[in-house]
DNA sequence: CTTTACCTTCTAGTAACTGGAAGGACTATC
DNA sequence: GATAGTCCTTCCAGTTACTAGAAGGTAAAG
């Protein structure tokens, strides 16, 4: 199977399957023409990035995962391990980003939107630090 | 005022202020001897700036919001605009973390997280893509 | 035989900084 | 006046995870 239809298999696309191989977290056989080819092994882990991928995991922790993967005699802890503290990271980005949100809201709440210029969000945006609270 | 007190007021490192200079965001004189020189309106636009990425405005708004507070005909619609499409941006954002957030979670209660090598989450992120649903 | 589509590698660009090197300037001390 | 230490300058490189594009080889279709 050649890089395309591999990257339709796996739904990511060719481009980023060589950067992962460039980066060292899958690698690729190579047929005689020098085009890749991948087989069962390498669309599992493509496969298994892709997820992971979609997951939020850092390209860092999707090695850490692969390898946990590769090794049978691995622990179950290590992967949960991995598991939970990227949810712990992710719950810090979500408050991080409900933080953000509910401050916004306040200031669109008070700006009337009109063609005039004053503007409470401005405002608040520049107030000086001696004035902050 | 040099840069580094700049910095300390205005709580933005040196090196981002040098950074925010070359991209064109904000200006300033210099001395004599070639140094940054910050006064009131640096400090403002600085302020302002700092503020806004805090919220998490991209480079590009602040510098949209930035030309409106610098605007003394501005409508303040404008700005309201700018902030609404902000929100709407961390909404999908908190969406996408929530979803993922969802799906690891429920992995992770599955996996019993022992030293064996078991585990529903590799299961699961290597599960071939026809068995998926 | 030509066109089209695929493959290869390499380089550079994205967002928003951050770190470090090389060298000039200012301040404090001896 | 010499020296040490801290600040300032510019420029270059690295970060994350790709993505776009160029130049050129290969394969499949008509």
């Amino acid at each position: 199977m050649n890089i395309s239809q591999a990257a339709a298999v796996v739904g990511i696309p060719p481009k980023t399957i060589r950067y992962y191989e460039e980066i060292g977290l899958i690698s690729s056989q190579r047929a005689e023409n020098g085009y890749r080819v991948y087989e069962d092994r390498e669309l599992h882990m493509l496969t298994f990035l892709g997820r992971a991928r979609s997951l939020g995991f850092t390209i860092e922790s999707c090695r850490s995962l692969l390898a946990l993967y590769a090794d049978p005699n691995r622990a179950s802890a290590n992967v949960k391990d991995v598991a939970e503290s990227h949810v712990a990271e992710i719950d810090l980005k979500i408050a991080e980003l409900k933080g953000m949100r509910s401050t916004l809201s306040k200031l669109i709440k008070s700006c009337r939107g009109d063609d005039m210029p004053d503007c409470p969000i401005l405002n608040e945006l520049s107030r000086p630090f001696n004035k902050q609270g």
